[in-house]
DNA sequence: TGAAGGCGCGAATCGTGGTTCACTTGTTGT
DNA sequence: ACAACAAGTGAACCACGATTCGCGCCTTCA
């Protein structure tokens, strides 16, 4: 009880820690989780890989925090749209939902495909599953409440609805032969992924479809 | 000139190469890439892993040879049932195909997430975007054909919907989210991968929807 | 002022997995 | 019988990235 580090001392601690996930987000967001290595994200933050291990107790920490973080912003945007309650009818809203879904991965591609599909190392292998889960399960909420209301197909699954439906729009926009898309282009990609996925929620009239798409 | 292998040698030789093949496509069956190392793969054909090299230059061409040979098969079964003329309506044969990629890739599951989602090595990068380009292009012509005949939604783009409908499928049955399936279960998620198959490829009219599913 | 820690450094260590290499063994052609 | 050569062995080598460790430096508390 001999050292109390002062406050001053705690928050430049705290800070730097901040800027050792902030620099290995930024990493991930530009090379995916192969680039994150120790040395690189130490290097980032202005410190050498060994210093580290004394914010972090090993490399797969670090790694979780960094996921959880992006992951729980990306889903809670996302559950925000769906959630907006300025147009009360389902469809909508899940238009809503999709088009902010499919902006956002369109302009952080990188990290949007390193989220939802690059492999992770084990360590992070049950985040992932979590994120998947929750996307679903926001979407599945959507797609059940559309049902109740005779707006939906009724004899779907909800569950699995909302899961091709996230496998069918982060395929159109971060698959492997989706080619990073800006301007125009995204606009007409965005405007069909956002058609398919009302498709895939079994949406039964044909859709009014208002312009969903929503510009950054 | 002084050494000829004789008959019996060379075929000696292309035996052991063909093992190495199976074997090694065998355990990327059972572990995935992540399994298929040097030594596991020589010690499965009964060598050591030096002498692996006297068959292949390096691993990654194995590898390769692995992948394009089990993506090659897939693809071709693909098309065979896509092809397949005894229901001449466009939507049957969909229907179809997708079936018969969805049964594959349940009973092979592992193989499917290797050949589809999973992370590979640097050097099968290029032959995993060859697959999925080819599956795509596949559904692609399915979709634009039914778009000719009216029998499916026209303001649709082809090859957008053909890849959206590949990334649902897959989620639905490979993704991490969805629990290896068997029996009943199985039955009722193929059912549901198919009748999203077809949404997501526009069908107009509520398809008939046969039986489509194959039993193995 | 001095003992006690925390912090950071950077070199050493460790583990893993692909690749190489000198050597043995067995076979072919003269 | 012998030179030439391929297949196979198994240990050594190498690259890479995570992790550890001993050492200064600096700050706090008595």
């Amino acid at each position: 009880m001999v050292y109390r580090p002062p406050v001053a001392v705690l928050e430049r601690r705290a800070e730097l820690r901040e800027c050792l996930v902030a620099q290995a987000t930024a990493i991930v967001a530009r090379e995916g989780w192969a680039g994150l290595t120790v040395t690189a994200a130490a290097a980032a933050a202005g410190i050498s890989a060994g210093a580290l291990y004394k914010h972090f107790p090993s490399k797969a920490s670090l790694a979780r925090e960094v996921f959880n973080r992006a992951a729980g912003k990306e889903v809670d945007v996302l559950a925000g749209a769906l959630a907006d309650s300025s147009s009360p009818d389902v469809v909508s809203r899940l238009g809503h939902g999709v088009a902010t879904f499919a902006w956002r991965a369109v302009r952080g591609r990188q990290l949007a495909y390193s989220l939802l599909v690059e492999p992770v190392e084990p360590g992070i292998a049950d985040a992932r599953l979590a994120l998947r889960r929750r996307y679903r399960d926001v979407f599945a909420a959507v797609i059940a409440e559309g049902m109740a209301r005779g707006e939906m197909l009724d004899s779907q699954v909800p569950e699995i609805s909302a899961g091709a439906l996230t496998g069918a729009v982060a395929e159109v926009l971060v698959g492997p032969l989706s080619a990073p898309v800006s301007g125009p282009a995204a606009e007409l990609v965005i405007g069909q992924a956002i058609a398919i996925a009302l498709r895939c929620a079994g949406v039964t009239e044909s859709a009014p479809i208002h312009d969903h798409r929503r510009r950054p």
